[in-house]
DNA sequence: GTTGGCACTCCCATCAGACGAGTGCCAGAC
DNA sequence: GTCTGGCACTCGTCTGATGGGAGTGCCAAC
């Protein structure tokens, strides 16, 4: 059972840790927070609440420190996400909507979002799989080398040289495009990339050959989803707060180099609910120290990407959840304006 | 007097200190470096490179570590390159040639270079002051919403979001798309955007307008130089390996968080020469314990960028040299054969 | 100029002891 | 039945002392 005044002592634990990085005792907990009892009937509460596993002593005579599982109850239970001030309300908005393009987008997200939460904040690029094919540019850079230019509905735009055998004049070029474009134009990006097959065999056999290489690494562009696999990531160095540099520190320097195990940590939330993932609940053993805050965004209830923070179990999670879920909602309206 | 066996001395201390990153005494030295000649004598040597500032006691019963000055001997006098192995080679050349495009020759590089020398890899992005226009697209996403392509010689593309009091024909758009290519194609982009000025005046009254929020546009991405700092960087990861943290790892951290530092850090290297930075000699005094190994980058003499690795001053200077001038060298390559 | 010997310095690892924060438990109060 | 004050106990940490050892500087001999 665990009643009110546990919970209580649990939460009042868990502020205290976060801010102190220290194991946190009977005498200091009643001191620092109005609790209203004495030390001696915390400390009975303290053995209940270990005694379940919420808590745990690192040594005999030590105080309590929160195991996942009270972090957990904590998040579940006694977090209301902290409102974001108005001041950094303000802040966000005028620095995204100062934001010339997509990369820009983005950049700033993370760079905000780690200075908000004063942790290492992750970004995925939007997916390139769920946006349509807004338009296709052939520009002759010279008679045989062509630039190809694919703009993406999310505002992505994925460029690529082709060099043609055969020169192809600029009123052939014109032809193409307009093919190219009534071929794809609204379509899904993974059907686009079909859609393109049979272009070659519909245009004048002269011009079979040239259209084929456009085709070809078009529909290689279409489903290279390389960018998929982009994250952004700022404030590595809100890691030197850390306490422990080989068991906390470490590991997560080298989770970040890997893009793909940032991917996996950011997981696939929704595009509504803030996911935390607490310290072993993740799917890497060598992060147990860390927990993951994360999101989804997209306009409506498209999932572009997830985007959020990490950092050490011993976190604050109220403010980290509230400034995820307020970015995740800027970002995401703002591909939705450029998206009308 | 720094004769030719006190820089076999130097040298031996600057390489056993480096692989062990512990003062080196005079017993090892002659132990794990065929010298020839007694301990007692390599003592003697020892004091006088001490005398002249070459190298320092941590305490009086210690062995001997490089100072700052001692590594720019080292680096000066000693160091031969070590030519990368072929499989190395290989593995540039291969990894490079394989980009698609500006962004991916970037960050294949940047990536390259910290895993060749498990250092801290800072690669800038090409600069676009410097480059010329080779085309720009007007593409209208609606009638009166164009998205802006600008492509640069440096094979770099620039987009922007204009939105249009009116509507835009398809006819005048494309007499627009010449106009503007004909006032700017081949121009150097900082001449670009005054080249533009004339052509609202120029077009029918009726284009007046858009036109001219055209040209705005087009001329703020052109004098933009945001780009021109942009930089990427890969390896954090291996400060992991670095002895003191708080001297040593958090600054480097923080500047790594700073891209306005790191451009200052790489600095305006010559394309030719590899540049060595020691410790102290850099522009902030609490990066007094990294050194920065950087160069120029650009196809022919041409200056694009820089590139290069940060460290500890305790770093393995002729690989990390070697590796800087291999992957610019290359870098150069590709950006030369995409410019054609 | 080089070498072997030797006394000296001083860091570091180890250990014992004092200290104190924090606990668990119990008897008594509300 | 729950809360509280008291008290003995535990155990990590801090302090100071001690010994070992790596490395030095100097000197006399080659």
């Amino acid at each position: 059972m665990v009643d009110d005044r546990k919970l209580d002592v649990l939460r009042a634990i868990v502020e205290d840790y976060v801010a102190t990085e220290e194991p946190v005792g009977s005498k200091a907990l009643v001191e620092r927070h109005g609790l209203g009892v004495s030390p001696a009937t915390v400390r009975n509460d303290m053995a209940a609440l270990e005694e379940e596993g919420y808590i745990h002593q690192p040594h005999t005579s030590a105080g309590r420190v929160p195991t996942d599982k009270g972090y957990r109850l904590f998040v579940d239970k006694l977090a209301t996400l902290k409102p974001m001030s108005t001041a950094e309300r303000r802040a966000i908005s005028t620095l995204l909507d100062g934001a010339v393009d997509l990369d820009d987008v983005v950049q700033k997200s993370v760079r905000l979002l780690s200075q908000l939460t004063r942790q290492v904040a992750i970004v995925q690029y939007p997916t390139l799989s769920r946006s349509t094919v807004r338009h296709v540019e052939l520009v002759a850079l010279t008679p045989t080398r062509l630039m190809l230019i694919l703009i993406l509905s999310t505002g992505r735009v994925e460029q690529r040289l082709v060099e043609l055998e055969t020169a192809l004049a600029d009123a052939e070029l014109a032809e193409l495009r307009v093919a190219v474009n009534r071929a794809t134009a609204g379509v899904q990006i993974a059907a686009a990339a079909a859609a393109l097959g049979d272009l070659p065999d519909a245009v004048r056999p002269e011009q079979a050959d040239s259209t084929r290489s456009i085709v070809t690494v078009l529909a290689e562009a279409m489903s290279d989803h390389r960018s998929d696999e982009r994250v952004a990531v700022s404030g590595t160095a809100n890691l030197a707060r850390y306490g422990d540099f080989d068991t906390a520190v470490r590991p997560l320097l080298e989770a970040l180099e890997e893009h793909v195990v940032l991917l996996k940590l950011l997981g696939e939330s929704g595009a509504d609910a803030v996911t935390v993932r607490i310290g072993h609940e993740g799917p890497y053993s060598e992060l147990a120290a860390t927990s993951v805050v994360a999101t989804g965004y997209g306009p409506m209830d498209a999932h572009l990407g997830s985007l959020g923070v990490v950092g050490p179990t011993r976190m604050d999670y109220p403010g980290s959840m509230a400034a995820v879920r307020a970015v995740a909602r800027y970002v995401s309206r703002i591909l939705d304006e450029g998206n009308q």
